[in-house]
DNA sequence: ATCACGGTTTGCA
DNA sequence: CTAACGTGCAAACCGTGAT
């Protein structure tokens, strides 16, 4: 007989996840950040994203606006970052390869968490395993990670989250490894919120109802809080129970809507600006479209003013627009967004951010020709289109543009300390002293 | 009642 | 100097009008 093993795990899930991923990409090229309080900004040096433990431990919140913190981090010396998404993209991807290669069965799930499942690889000792690829991450591209192991996906980032939190495990947490009663007394100790699918709304409605830790959830009966709640919470109280619900999407399936939008670095008044920054995020979107092969249905633009600016007059806006045939053309939809933004825009405000949205995305192999519709899908435009997205390959973004885009952009957001692009620009690279 | 829809809310990284 | 608060997705949810 086997010592009693609850979790008769059928699975094993591992979830490795990048450890302060943005702050830790900063310090891979510029090691003088080690050990000092670090954070990344959002785009526009909006909030927080990513914060180092030195910064955690001052008591920074995920998401803080920055501007809430410059005085606390000119005491303390914290060193802040604009984003540098072109670096940490090429970063994501160079560890996302290492991970592929310790199992055939890989979800790519953000830009610094992978699953890989394990389960065929049982017979030997996971935990070992785990630290085998959080040295080979290390040593293929200097990121720290932490493994997490269980029999599903949301036990697993629990895993994860026990790996991160106690140094005890060492980075490498297998809940499959442990008896009923250790990982209960284990699930005892960890709060609600920390579970997947219970965030700001969920967790407080479910203290009141007199759950407060994963353990008490596990407990519950799925079917009575998903009248409660939803079938999510089922599936959720059913994975903390070991029972599969959610799978493993190895194949990330296309993108149902593309959307591209930003806060502006000073407020917009007049139609030019806005028509200039719709042209840009209409571009990138399009782009996007290619990329996957699809043609857009409808398109969605709005502007809006800044919610926070409560002395300005507010005004927000958008209208979706049926487009007469599915198209990727980015002329065809530049000019249909700004038509649309016509309709919207009204002078005399202060407006702080545009955006666009693809949407009734169709495959391009599958698309509707009406043999006596006049957009039939024009071979001189799609060989525009090629060119110009692999000239903004090879050459860099934005070496070629629709003359709309405009050039000088005072709008553009702010970016005050962004690092070079190491791994994805040698110009960049060259200006490193 | 039930459905399809569109807009809104929620959650997540 | 001042004012200053992200982006991109999916899925659930909810109100509404049509049947």
């Amino acid at each position: 007989m086997q010592p009693s093993k609850s979790n008769t795990a059928h699975r094993a899930i591992a979830l490795v996840d990048v450890n302060n991923f943005y702050v830790s990409c900063e310090r891979v090229f510029n090691p003088k950040l080690r050990n000092k309080p670090v954070v990344v900004l959002s785009n526009n040096d909006g909030c927080a994203v990513a914060r180092s433990n030195e910064v955690k431990a001052l008591g920074v919140p995920m998401g803080a606006p920055w501007f809430k913190f410059k005085d606390l981090a000119k005491q303390h010396g914290i060193i802040a970052y604009s984003s540098n998404y072109a670096l940490y993209a090429d970063m994501s991807n160079r560890v996302m390869s290492i991970l592929r290669q310790f199992s055939p069965d890989q979800e790519v799930y953000s830009i610094d968490e992978s699953f890989l499942d394990l389960t065929s690889f049982q017979r030997r000792d996971l935990v070992k395993y785990g630290q085998l690829i959080r040295s080979s991450v290390l040593k293929g591209t200097g990121l720290p990670v932490c493994v997490g192991i269980a029999s599903t996906k949301t036990l697993a980032k629990l895993a994860n989250h026990c790996a991160k939190k106690r140094p005890e495990y060492n980075s490498v947490c297998n809940f499959n490894s442990m008896s009923d009663s250790q990982l209960d007394q284990l699930l005892s100790e960890i709060d609600i919120g920390e579970i997947w699918g219970v965030g700001r709304k969920r967790a407080p409605k479910l203290k009141q109802l007199g759950f407060n830790t994963v353990l008490d959830l596990k407990r519950a009966n799925p079917e009575i809080l998903r009248q409660n709640f939803s079938v999510v919470m089922e599936k959720t109280i059913r994975e903390l129970n070991g029972i599969v619900c959610i799978e493993l999407e190895e194949v990330t399936p296309d993108k149902q809507q593309i959307l591209s939008s930003r806060s502006f670095g000073t407020p917009v008044t007049d139609i030019h600006g806005l028509s200039e920054s719709i042209s840009l995020y209409v571009s990138r979107a399009a782009e996007k479209l290619r990329r996957q092969q699809s043609y857009a249905g409808s398109l969605y633009v709005y502007i809006r003013t800044s919610p926070f600016r409560d002395k300005d007059p507010q005004y927000s806006n958008g209208m979706t627009i049926k487009l007469p045939s599915p198209t990727d053309s980015t002329p065809k939809l530049v000019s249909i967004a700004l038509w649309g933004l016509k309709q919207i825009y009204h002078p005399g405000y202060n407006y702080a951010k545009a955006g666009i949205m693809l949407g009734e995305l169709v495959p391009a192999s599958g698309i509707q020709t009406d043999l006596f519709s006049t957009m039939q899908p024009n071979p001189k435009s799609e060989r525009l289109m090629k060119a110009m997205d692999l000239i903004n390959r090879k050459m860099g973004k934005e070496s070629i543009k629709m003359a709309s885009e405009g050039f000088k952009h005072p709008w553009k957001m702010k970016q005050e300390n962004k690092s070079p692009c190491y791994t994805t620009n040698w110009d960049e690279l060259l200006k490193v002293d």
